[in-house]
Order: C-alpha cells, then structure tokens, then sequence
DNA sequence: CATGAATGAGTATTCATTCAT
DNA sequence: GATGAATGAATACTCATTCAT
C-alpha cells in the first residue's frame, strides 16, 4: 500500500499472479463438484476438500458460496458466448447464412467438449438465487437478442424467408437448449463424427423444418 | 355395532371426500407459493399458513414437504400431458398434420393459460431431488418419444421429408420448451388471439424453418 | 345420574361392567407392547392399534399414555407382592424359615411366569417419571421393610444369626431382582424344573452364603 | 509449505491436546445433566448451557446426543471394572478370599465415591437404545463371568462350598447392583467408616448368608 | 359412548461464515 | 496469507392430546 520501494511493483505483480492462481485453482476445484452433486448438495466442506485448502482460506478468494458458482457461471456463459459471438457484419463478411452455420457447429461442438459448462447452463443456475436468476436471464436474452439481429439481416438479405423473427429466435434458442439437455441427460461421450452430424441435423432442422417441400 | 356397516359406508364416503377435499385445499394453497418463493425458500410454514392449517394437519395429509412438491409436479405432468396426447391413428382419422397444428395450439394455450404448471417443469423442478429428475426425465423421454413416433409416421404417409426424427423431436421439443421459458420470464398475461398468433409462428417455424423457399 | 328408574341401577351395573371389560382389554392389549417396545418407543398409535379402538377411545379409559403405563405397573407390581406377601406371624403359624423358602420359590414362579411383570419392574418403569419413580420406589422399600421384618424375627426366633437386618434385607433384594434380570435377558423359556433347581439355589445362597462351612 | 512438517507436528500436537480437553470438558458438564435430569429429558441445550459453548460446538466434539451419553456410559463401566479386576491367579497370590474381600471394598468404595457413575449403570442407561443396552449386556456378562471364575477356582482351592457357581454369581452380582441402587436412592452422603462397614456387611452376606450356624 | 381429524408445542442437527492465532 | 475451531441461525418432522360430530 506504501509503495516504498520499486520492487514493490514487483512483488505485487507476483502476489496478484499467485493470488490469481490460487483462485483459479478453487474455482478449478469447484466446478466438477458443483457440477456432480448440485448447488445446494455441494458443501463448502466439499469445495476446501477438493482444493486441498482450509476453511478460512476459501473464504480469503470468494465472499460467499454464492459468489464461486455465480463466477464459475459466468465462466460457463463466457465460454459459450465466444463459440457465439463472431458473426461479421462487414460488407465483405462471408454470408450469414454460412456464418450462422459454421457458429452451430462451433456452439455443438463447446457444448458437447464441456459438459460442465452445459449443466451450469441447463440445470444447476436456475431458481438458485434471483440475483443469478437475473444474470441467467440477461444471458438469453442477450443471446435472443443476438440471434434475432441475425435473423432479421437475414431476411433483408432476402435468403431467410418472411417470419416473425422474435419467435424464430427463441425457438433456434430452444432447440440448441434441448440439444444441451441431451448431451447432459446422456452421460456417456459422443463421439466427434455423431456431433458434426448432429450438429448439420439440428441446423438442418432450424433451416428447414420438418415439412417436405 | 347394530349398525355398523350402513353408518360407516356413509360416514366412509363423507370422510373420503372430506380428507380429498382437505388434500386438494393444501395442494392448491402450495403452489402459488412454491412457484413463488422456490423450492428451498418455500418452508412448511409457508404452506401452513397459506392453507390455514396446523403444522401437523399438513402432515396428516403429506409424508413431506418433498412429496407435495412432488405431487404438484405430477399433477402439472399430467396436465400438459393431456395437452399433447390425443393424436389418433386410425385410417379415418384427420390428417397427422392437421392433428399436430391442433395439438400446438391447445398445448400453447395450456401453458400460458396455467403458468404455475410451466414454472414447475421448466424451472423449480430441475436438481431437487434424484427421484424427482428422474420422474421429469420420463416425462420429457415419453414427450420426446411421441413426437418422434408421429415424426416418423409423417415421413411414411409422404409429407414430413426426410430427417433424422431423434433430432427432429427434441428440437421440436425444444421450441416448446423455451416457449414456455418465454412465458415464464414474462410475468404480464399474454392475450389469447397472441396466443394463437404465437402458436401459428411457432408451428410454422417447426415445420418450414427459417430458409426463404 | 338422576336415578330416574329402578332399572337404571341394573343399566348402571352393566355399564360399569363393559367399561371395566373395555379398560382390561385395552390394558390387556397394552402390556405387551410396552414391554416389546418401550415406553419411550410405544407410542399411543400402536396401543390403539392393538386394542382396535380409536384413538379417541383410549382418552376415554386413560387420563394419558403415562397414566396406562403407571397401571400397568401397579398391576405388575401387585402380583409380585401378591407372590410375596403371607408370611403368617401367629404362634401356630408355620416356621418363618419354611415360610421364606416357599415364598421364593412361589416368587421365582410368579416371576418367571410372568416376563411381561419382570420386564416392567426391572427395565422399563426406570427413569422415566417422577413420579413413576416415587412409587417404585415406594414399592421396593415396601418390599425391604417387608423382608427386614422377617429377618427381624428370623434373629428373635434364634434360627438366624446376627448381622445387620438392613444390608441383609437388600441384598435379597438385590438377588431377586438380578434372577429377574437374568430371566429378561435370555429370551428362551426356562423350564419348570428348572426354575425349581434355580429357586433352591438361590434360597441355599442366601441362606448359606458361598463359604464352605 | 516449507516447514510444513515440524510446524504441523507442533500445531497438531496442541491442537490434539486443545481438542481432548475440549471433549473432556463437555463430557465433564454433561454429566451431571444427565444424571439429574434423565436421558430424555435433557436436551442438547442443557448440554451446552453447562458447558457454555455454542450449539455447533457440540457437534463439533459429539455425533449425537446419543454418542456422548454412550461414551460416559463407557467411562462409567470402565471406572467401575477398573474397581473390580485385579485378583491375581499366579501360585504366590494373596488368597482369592482375601482379594475378594478387598475387591468388594474397593467396588463400594469406588461406587458410593461416585454416584454419577453408578446412576449411570442402575438406571439411565437402561431401554435408551438398543445398542446402548447391548453394551450394558455386555458389561454385566463379563462381570458375572469373572465373579464365576472366581467362584469356581475357589471351590477347586476348598475354600467355597459346593454350589452352583452360576447362581452364586449372578446373586453376588445382585447385592453389588442393590448396594448401587441403595446409593442412588438415598441423596445424602454416606460417611466412609459406613462405607467400610456395609462393604464388610455385604461381604459376610455373601460369603455366610443368613442361616445361623 | 365412540370416533378420528385437527392441533401445535417441542428438538436434534446442519452448515455457511467468522476471527483469533 | 493461511488456518480451522467456534459460531448460531435456521427448519422439517413427531406425537400426545383434544373436541366437534
């Protein structure tokens, strides 16, 4: 705090980098624990256990127990968003259309590579908390939001067809939830062949429906 | 003891119904409250108070808090079950087409119609209870595997196109699902001629897609 | 209660009856589970349950659970001094020392006779009531005073030699109540002959002591 | 992490140390509860109450109410048996009369120096939990079977009468148990040279009995 | 008399968080 | 920083007893 002397900056800088670490090897810990036993069946004692440290320690990195999950969801949505986001808008930016396509992929791809993040995603946060509620909603509805701006360029575009692209949104949300629902119900892995194929199917489904033309 | 059998027939039958009754007043007492204040903040006082009853009358009628939480699932189970189930397969029957459109809308028009049922299957049942996974996996596998069924005799009778139906029913699934994820996370009343204007959207997203043809 | 016929009198006289019938047969029904289970472990459920009544019923007999426990240890305590009592003090009587013979062996009859009485006196009646306490005590210093007596007299009659009447008195007491132990603890039934040879032991100790004379 | 080891050893040490006198320090206050007031009617707020901890503490030292009364059941049974063994079997021992006779004395001694201990043993621990009793079964078996050792190879040295060992050792098992009950019963203190008195008292009625000879 | 639905006081135990060392 | 002993608020469930029918 005094700034005394020089390497005060460096030692600072180690302290920060060790504290960081420290909390990222909780937060490593948490995850997995959180994920097999649930919110409120996942003890503090559980979380020390796993991290290898004492009680009060835990409590040195995070305020609360509330505080790791709401941050480790924050991870999951982080993680999520940036197999997302990334569509160009540019005149010069390769079509929506594949855009949107490779994004599916990318998107199935994270969600079945981590299930981790899907089960925070689909199960665990919801009705723990409302300040978590609320985050949780702000992320679909940025979600919502994004994808309908995708949708509506589409149709400008003239390649998506005349909609209502508030319901197209939530229901292209919905079968990529479902798809995450899956991939959690069913614990055994899947193989990467079946998610490519998974994913062109949904993205099939999303394209086309199910009607025969 | 003369007359033992006709006045216990009687008192029987006034009883039955009576203890019903009494059952279905705490049941509907509970859960405005469990859809309001969740699972884990809905405490047996809240339930109590909330019927009016004494502390052990609720468990003259219950085992637990768990079980008429878990009744109340059941019953919203059952409710939405009634929704979809209904398609017919004879040779005379309308068309599966015609039958799924009916079934949308009647199944759109239940949900918004009866929020409590939709927050339960969609959010507060979700990671209580292993028992209570369970039972609400069943009944999104049952859901998902009458979809496909009628997915797949679409197909056969020539105007459902080809698609892998597995992916088609929980995408299908999916679209309903976050509609009523929609529903929930709007706490205003949705007009009915919305209603059926979403239902036509949504159906209409199932089975043409997004593509312009 | 306003006498208003002769017959009531006999209406009265029959009433009382069925009401003494009843209370028995509750008590009957009782006993054995309290002695099965416990006090603490039987609850008012279970003697309902056995004696086929309502719950209500058995307030209708019994002030309370205690007050039916509190009978029927009276009851057992009454047939263990019915088992005792009858030393006759008369000059013509029999001699004390026979008398005392057949009483412990009248007494290791009642007793092993009867487990139900043993298991009240000896395990259940212990600890749980103030004044359940009392009267047992009561009960075992009615007993004490009453073979100190004998022993009392014993000495004045020459056959018994001198000692201290009081340690005497308990330690009688004492293996009495250990027989009786030793008759709940081991759930077999012990047979008649048995109980004969174990009587005459139990006799020859206290008379006689271990030592080799 | 460097001077984990030394450090730890020291910590551990104390820390141990700190423990065990915090658990003798509750068991020391929640004797006497449970001695005055019963097993059932003590609560695990009169526990703490005496011990001036907090509710967690509690279980911070003790699983249940039920374990802390099970182990000063345990140091009961282990005071009193610590009061009885210790005859010696080698050719050059006091003679088993003697050790007897010093036994007895000691175990009065031990029992009317201890009230708890023996409240503990004769009353309380009785019909609590089938486990606990189970013990308490135990405990008492080993004690006859050690009086009837002793019984039996004071017969085969010439020094007792022939006579059922068996029945001799669970009388003498009595008037050690009446002797206990005596103590319970009466409140007041009893002045050593009493003690030692009614220990010889005990002793002639064991080793002579009643009968004049 | 008989019933049994209703009552509500009573209690052991858990676990997130703190703080002295 | 790290520790882990101590804290105490919070909560579901039982069961003896009552009383309207």
């Amino acid at each position: 705090m005094k700034n005394a002397a020089p390497e005060s900056d460096g030692r600072t800088q180690r302290a920060k980098s060790q504290r960081r670490n420290r909390r990222d090897a909780i937060l490593r810990a948490a995850r997995p624990v959180f994920v097999e036993k649930g919110y409120h069946q996942t003890h503090v004692s559980d979380i020390i256990d796993a991290a290898g440290i004492a009680r009060g320690t835990f409590y040195l990195y995070f305020d609360s127990k509330t505080a790791i999950f709401s941050e480790l969801l924050d991870l999951s949505m982080g993680e999520l968003r940036a197999a997302i986001v990334g569509v160009e808008r540019g005149p010069d930016a390769p079509p929506v259309e594949l855009q949107l396509a490779s994004t599916v992929q990318r998107l199935l791809r994270t969600v079945v590579g981590n299930r981790l993040l899907t089960t925070f995603l689909v199960r665990e946060a919801v009705g723990l908390d409302e300040e978590i509620d609320a985050r949780l909603k702000t992320f679909y509805e940025d979600l919502l939001k994004y994808i309908r701006e995708a949708l509506d360029e589409g149709q400008r575009m003239g390649f998506l067809r005349t909609m209502d692209t508030e319901v197209g949104a939530f229901c292209i949300l919905g079968t990529i939830k479902q798809f995450m629902e899956q991939v959690v119900m069913h614990d055994r892995d899947v193989p990467k062949e079946d998610i490519d194929r998974l994913a062109i199917a949904v993205l099939d489904f999303n394209l086309r429906g199910i009607l025969s033309s």
